[in-house]
DNA sequence: TAAAAAGATGTTATGTTATAACATTAGCCT
DNA sequence: AGGCTAATGTTATAACATAACATCTTTTTA
């Protein structure tokens, strides 16, 4: 499995295999930590995957809302916090929005690229460019806690099309 | 002057030669752009410069209303818009706040180092991690538009203190 | 097993960040 | 004057996020 560097994600793909890699790899992971993947986190973990695009907290709120409809914001923000602490989502600062996690399970720094034409999100983990950011942290004598990288632009299918 | 690699900012700097540097440039460039730096922007300039902190828009609102007594979340919001499309100001994404920019003028890409503690921001321009990240986007096939690399942290000085 | 503790969710309210839409004003050109 | 553009004023509301406290459920442990 050759994850790290996969294409930004092409429209014909398996992405059924997608969701399924990502559920059960959350489950398996929440098993083994033992942390609770609640029937509500669940929810929210597949919602978020529904896509490639990253989603907003009210959008899934929206969404949830046939499947529990007394959900509020606290419910929807209170299962991204776990999804998040657990690796299994990102948040997009840039965007207010979130996207799941492709290499959960290892804790990773990764670089997202964001297409501004088909809202989709690419994770990549770039070791050559990590490796400068730290180098140059630590010659700016900086201790990184957690790093954003988000580049926004056009990625190549959207390119090709127009 | 080799603003593009100072340190954190020093708490014995001489802040007002920052203040001064960036407003006064701020005023050049905006000549020489045909462009107007209106009062209201002025101000909003020169709050951002009050210190090396990020600042955020209704911070801004409010420090702005004993001067500006009939200043609305649009009248900060547009003069954040015109400074942030003169690359005078930075918007922080992953804080939703603004910090003032030491490169003026020089269209660049920056790295934000943003310490915890003592919550100010540097802003540096790390070649060798820049071009590793062109690197990186030309092999995904991706034509960056904007980029927003945002580190979390401690700095040197609170790291120190400690 | 009963009590206590910890974790998760329900619920209400509110705080924070940002923009839309339309009116008005100021400066400039013809 | 009349018309244009850029900037600002003004009102309202949209969009994003958390605080605080109540309740319920699961696990721990006496
Ligand atoms: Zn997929
Ligand atoms: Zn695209
Ligand atoms: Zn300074
Ligand atoms: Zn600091």
């Amino acid at each position: 499995m050759t994850l790290s560097q996969t294409q930004h994600p092409d429209p014909a793909h398996d992405h059924d295999h997608c969701v399924h890699t990502a559920l059960t790899t959350a489950a398996h992971l929440c098993t083994a930590r033992g942390v609770q993947l609640t029937p509500i986190r669940h929810q929210v973990l597949e919602l978020i995957w529904e896509s490639h695009k990253a989603v907003k907290a009210y959008e899934l709120l929206d969404r949830i809302k046939p499947l529990k409809a007394a959900a509020k914001p606290a419910t929807i923000y209170r299962a991204l916090d776990f999804l998040i602490s657990q690796g299994l989502i990102h948040r997009v600062e840039s965007l207010n929005a979130f996207i799941g996690c492709r290499c959960s399970g290892r804790s990773h720094e990764q670089l997202l690229l964001i297409c501004k034409h088909c809202q989709q999100v690419e994770e990549r983990t770039p070791e050559i460019m990590l490796k400068a950011l730290a180098k140059e942290l630590q010659s700016a004598q900086f201790v990184a806690h957690s790093k954003a990288i988000e580049i926004h632009g056009i990625c190549k299918q959207c390119a090709d099309k127009a």
